[in-house]
DNA sequence: GTAAAATTTTAAGGTTAATTTAAGGTTTTC
DNA sequence: GAAAACCTTAAATTAACCTTAAAATTTTAC
């Protein structure tokens, strides 16, 4: 999943704290959605189902630690990782935190740096859970995407990200071609920029290793994955 | 689906944000509709059905969020694309956006590069929600899009992009003449102007490899594929 | 925190094949 | 039978891609 695919609700009665922490992952390229008290939480966090809550203990209306239980009782939500806000020293919300089904807390005052590192951690944990896709198989060529690895002509090859993030889209519809511009956008993302040569580059790694006659040039439009 | 036939609906009270909106968006090939508050923009949205909507959250007569909500309850436009433009800080409607149905929100100042960037990768997403094209089948020929492939009695041939476009163009109307200045259009582009014989020597490669019969030239006027 | 290693990107020259042009020949039209 | 439109061929041009190495960046290891 993409970063600016991953949406963080962020669940404090302080204005302030909404604005600073809101800044900082929005900055980080996440999509940040706001809420102000518990039930808004409840009700937001069904609509948008965010990848990761940010929940602040003390609040009106209903609390951090009631509307973490009652987040976790919906079935859309149940891979949602929910973290708790808490000042230092309140110890005793941090454990009833972890009984409410919560699976971190941070604690304030916040500092950015800390906060951007943690929730990054947080959604890569979230993510290698999120696997158990099946192995995708295509002639002599597994693609193990839970374990990021490849299997040619049964020799395990460890491809780096981006060659196995392209390998993966081309063998994911094998025939299909890929026009350049769409690799682009679902391997380097919407808005990065590269140089032209980029792909051709990352083609040329992918021929060496698993074979010149694997990948098809279609010149003018992009490369397809053929067996 | 091609860029000109992609119309977008922008709503603001504002004409300068019409102006310079609109024209970035028709500057980028797109066919543009502009409305000037909620209501107008419900009766528009219902008579030529955007791919995309560009919604101002303050506006007379009908706001943003209540417009979005009415848009999205209309059964015709369900797959629309709906995008808030709010000023930045406006926290809360951005918020508000989200349950009323929006799928994106873009903050004022508006930043043209950013605008037209959003607006690909927005119309993108809708677009992979459609599905690949079947492949396209005239007697002994069928015409693979997707793979860019022609396989013409039972042989697969492999085309430059030019004889693809071409042969694509006339197969998609057997029996239409299509008109010298139309074939240059679809397959040149708009812009592009080449000498008065390049039809001609591409018509020709297409009947050394799929048969001579298959194309007739209309003299005056232009080509025609038939069966 | 720094150094080392690995990955990713850029840059530049080379290669190939697609595309276009040009020019003389042919057919059709009036 | 002259003009216009198209055909054919080969050569010229150009666009797209390949290859390589080095630079920049990111990740990993210490």
């Amino acid at each position: 999943m993409n970063k600016k695919d991953t949406t963080i609700l962020l669940v404090d009665d302080e204005p302030d704290i909404l604005e600073i922490v809101g800044y900082n992952l929005t900055d980080e390229g996440y999509k940040v959605v706001t809420a102000e008290n518990g039930l808004e939480a409840i009700k937001k966090a069904k609509k948008i189902k965010p990848q990761l809550i940010i929940l602040d203990v003390m609040m009106p209306e209903m609390d951090g630690i009631e509307a973490c239980e009652k987040i976790r009782k919906l079935p859309d939500l149940e891979d949602t990782v929910i973290t708790f806000l808490t000042a230092r020293g309140e110890d005793y919300s941090q454990v009833a935190g972890f009984d409410a089904g919560a699976d971190d807390y941070i604690t304030k005052p916040i500092r950015p740096k800390v906060l951007v590192s943690k929730v990054k951690a947080l959604l890569r944990r979230f993510k290698k859970e999120e696997g158990n896709s099946e192995a995708l198989k295509i002639g002599e060529l597994i693609i193990n995407r839970d374990e990021y690895k490849v299997i040619h002509n049964k020799k395990e090859l460890i491809l780096p990200r981006k060659e196995f993030e392209l390998l993966s889209l081309l063998a994911s519809k094998p025939g299909k071609v890929f026009k350049r511009e769409d690799i682009l956008h679902q391997v380097w993302g919407e808005e990065v920029i590269v140089g032209g040569r980029t792909i051709d580059v990352h083609i040329r790694k992918l021929r060496e290793k698993i074979g010149d006659d694997s990948f098809k040039t279609i010149k003018g439009v992009g490369y397809k994955f053929v067996v």
